[in-house]
DNA sequence: CATATATAATAAGCGTGCTTACCATTCAAG
DNA sequence: CTTGAATGGTAAGCACGCTTATTATATATG
């Protein structure tokens, strides 16, 4: 169990790196795809929610941002009740490459699987979540929650 | 499924975020702890093979050992027999360290797996293991290892 | 109204990865 | 030996995350 860090992060750039090596021909990168599956889902979305959304600071929202409106792929417009507010939009182009993106990223996921049975999925997607829960939640010590252990014991 | 690359990034930030928060009081990235224990297990290595070892782009070694040199952590020394090599050493300082670092990350990996029962554990692990060779070898397309298999389809 | 606090976005600067390009050195071929 | 390719390391510059600090606007409170 003393290599999970190792595997994860592994695992991480692995899956990134062949994401962008499908996708780089778009100019995507997996980070600018994350963003703009949320745009896409909530059009007009302010940065401040985005950062709630994605998990990241405002700043790297900003950033991201900045570097996909330059590309083409999103659009900020104000906010006419709230002139602090920049609203993101995806512009046509992100709404044409959207299709083809996500059918990519579902080859890269079949491809990171190929020789994993259904029920050993199920098990790493629920244990992913799992981990996720207990690294988010307070930031606290989370040792506790081997009690309340909803359905993992099983 | 479609989750898998979400969910990955954030185990993998999230788990990177709480061994840094961790291990930040002795100055250790993850990413130094990283390369911390290939040379601790490997003292004198050159850094073409950390490289290899890290999976890792040279330049990436050559900037991060640029800073863990600063640090204290490691020392660069000449090669006898090949004067392109540094060799890498870990200090005094890092020998010190690395007992207590490596407690620290099973203390983030224990966290993370609250709840997870020790089957669950199991199969998390094995199936990251594919993941990394599906990923790894050739970066091919991957899909005929379905038939191959080995293991998984249990 | 005036002041204080909170919020949205950005700026500056760092760590860690990358690509591309460049030296210095080694090794293989002629 | 000399030329040329391969190898070890680094520099420059980019993407994406972060922390800390700043600006502009909104809102709450005196």
């Amino acid at each position: 169990m003393d290599r999970l860090g190792f595997l994860i992060h592994d695992v991480q750039r692995l899956m990134r790196k062949r994401f962008e090596a499908r996708a780089g021909g778009l100019g995507l990168s997996s980070a600018q795809w994350r963003l703009l599956v949320r745009v896409a889902k909530e059009a007009g979305v302010a940065q401040a929610r985005l950062a709630e959304l994605l998990e990241i600071e405002p700043i790297s929202v900003s950033r991201l941002v900045d570097r996909m409106e330059e590309g083409g792929w999103i659009e900020r417009r104000p906010d006419a009740t709230d002139r602090r507010v920049r609203m993101i939009f995806p512009t046509e182009k992100a709404n044409a490459a959207y299709a083809e993106v996500k059918s990519l990223a579902g080859e890269v996921y079949e491809e990171s699987l190929a020789g994993v049975s259904p029920e050993d999925r199920r098990v790493l997607i629920r244990t992913l979540d799992t981990i996720v829960q207990n690294l988010t939640d307070g930031e606290a010590s989370s040792l506790e929650k081997m009690k309340n252990a909803e359905g993992a014991a099983a």
